[in-house]
DNA sequence: CCTGAAAGCTTGTGCCT
DNA sequence: AGGCACAAGCTTTCAGG
């Protein structure tokens, strides 16, 4: 593996999780660093597949979803909860893993209807269980690497 | 509400979604407006809080990450889960919910004894149930407002 | 990694529909 | 109200050191 991210890079990947639309000026003069300097290592970060792009974090409520859920699923067949997941803009991810359950569905609902619709057809795939959720946390904090981290 | 997400609101925010680093000249040429008048939708966007930020998506793997896990907890306090939490920057995300657990975190792991530590860590709070993340899908694919749903 | 210059982008004002 | 045109000031992106 040949990431070794420097002071520099941790710096620029922490102000670009905070905000990815800051100019590489703007980065150069908040780390002291020139823009080349700065566009050159962004460049380098993306081609290592580090950054993997850019994204924009939407506020959910306002694009008319009023609460979302998280649904276990077990299914007979990944196949077609994959494609049933891909024509279904609503499901914000599909976690595939181990234990009791094959997957976890993370979707984003507009009503109970909405939710009543999506475990119809999920009930056509397998058997579900269901979670609304209260409350999410930590969803867009800036993402450390490993190294930085201490586990006591 | 106000959200009256037009045509090209929706057009913006799907290139963004993709690329949050396109010019507002870009952004304009892909869509047939001039830079000001996308500049000025942005702001109003922003404005209203359908867009929250701008993030980068960061390739775990490349940060000393080597997989992901999903542990349902029940804990006497929640106050207690997110002050841990909190200070945990390999907590990706905690979602509090309804049902048979209180809460569910996802985290980034680095190895098993660094899950071994968290799980640990968590005993003192409650119980959990852990599962391992084997794949995940649609994570960072763009996000469609609700009217663009049909449930069928 | 820095400087410096050319090309391109952003952002303000003013006008038009 | 919202878009367009233009211009001043920044930003990006090269080159060369």
């Amino acid at each position: 593996m040949n990431f070794e991210l420097d002071a520099y890079d941790r710096k620029i990947l922490a102000l670009m999780q905070e905000d990815a639309r800051l100019s590489y000026s703007e980065l150069g003069r908040r780390i002291h660093l020139t823009s080349p300097a700065v566009a050159e290592r962004i460049r380098r970060l993306e081609e290592q597949g580090v950054i993997r792009g850019y994204g924009v974090q939407l506020n959910l409520r306002k694009l008319g979803y009023s609460f979302e859920a998280l649904i276990q699923v077990t299914v007979r067949s990944h196949a077609e909860l994959d494609s049933w997941a891909e024509s279904h803009p609503e499901v914000l991810a599909v976690h595939a893993t181990t234990g009791t359950y094959c997957a976890l569905l993370h979707v984003a609902l507009c009503s109970p209807e909405h939710l009543q619709a999506i475990l119809k057809a999920l009930g056509e795939l397998g058997t579900s269980t269901t979670s609304v959720v209260l409350s999410s946390q930590h969803e867009t904090r800036p993402r450390l690497p490993a190294d930085q981290i201490r586990y006591e």
